[in-house]
DNA sequence: GACGACACGTGAAAC
DNA sequence: TGTTTCACGTGTCGT
């Protein structure tokens, strides 16, 4: 059943490791090279609609119809971007409307949110060592850091630059964006035989 | 016992709200302003030893003592930025060792390791517009693409201004290689973790 | 009391 | 095997 909502296409073979060799520069390259998990761009709500049909023993929960209305099954065989393989906890047999039914629903509201703020936080971060969310931030972080070195160091240079010759900010170039090699070279393992450049 | 770990003069009214207003830029200002919750600087590991103090009711779990040995007080004193106010679920009075005892124990520290993360990240994101998760990784995006964007554009006045004046780069820098980036980079890997470029 | 945000324990999958 | 990461439901606290 799970097949159905990811198609096979998207499918890979279990010996992962050592994809993208030297892809790198740093123009967000895409991502969409292994996922392991659930970590790629959110298609509008796509992980609302999971229980019921994925998990054969689905829970029983009543969702509201217009919040959780799956799309017909051609987007969602249009879109292999949803989690592949699901890894937590099935969704619990409970929903016994004892005194919390609202509740496990804005609960996975705001789960989802939050992922679909890790998505696409992953997808300005390039470099992403691995896929967890602990070192999605932290490189987040470093990425973060070494952005706002660079902005200082190329303010300073444009600085120095500009005072050499003043003439130089009026002129219309033909866009050709270069790369300093100096100092911000940083190449980053990311696998046990794979490095890129940043 | 609660309060050795979180000093009185940390502690806020309970009349939180409307803090952080305007303070913003982006130079990385301290974030001590108010504290509604836990996201400070984690000073070492401190949000380890937490459950059997600040709830009256702890959990007895056994917690190793190699790792949650919890500094000496006077360096706690020195540091007032624990959580202030918890907000989740008390330490659940299980730990009853039926198959899972050091399980909670390694989801305790996954959790809080995720937790550092979040506030590491949050002192190098400026202008975070609220304290939720969501808030906080939606504004480290958006900065990285702003950050990004400034790169971009100082990368092409900083060219602009060196192909004008081209005595610039023959200036006193250290060897500032320029590269052009929409040719492949290639990286030749010498070793378990060195790498060149070539 | 309802809503929003968190942390907790726990089952289950991936490694 | 054991370790690690994840999602789920739930309790709790503060608007």
């Amino acid at each position: 059943m799970d097949d159905l909502l990811c198609p096979p296409s998207s499918f890979l073979p279990p010996t992962s490791s050592s994809q993208f060799c030297t892809v790198g520069h740093q123009v967000l390259e895409f991502v969409s090279q292994d996922l392991p998990e659930q970590w790629l761009f959110h298609d509008g709500m796509m992980s609302k609609n999971v229980d019921g049909e994925l998990w054969p023993m689905g829970s029983t929960l009543p969702r509201s119809p217009q919040l959780s209305e799956l799309p017909p099954p051609s987007l969602l065989l249009a879109n292999p971007q949803c989690h592949a393989k699901r890894r937590g906890r099935k969704p619990g047999p409970r929903s016994d409307g004892r005194h919390s039914v609202g509740h496990v629903q804005a609960e996975r509201q705001r789960r989802d949110k939050l992922n679909r703020r890790f998505c696409d936080l992953r997808a300005v971060v390039p470099n992403v060592s691995r896929m967890d969310k602990a070192s999605l931030l932290a490189d987040a972080a470093t990425y973060i850091a070494e952005l706002r070195s660079r902005v200082a160091s190329l303010e300073e240079e444009t600085n120095k630059a500009l005072e050499e010759s003043p003439t130089a900010a009026s002129r219309g170039g033909p866009a050709s964006k270069f790369l300093q090699v100096d100092e911000t070279v940083e190449v980053r393992m990311m696998g046990r035989d794979a490095a890129a450049v940043v």
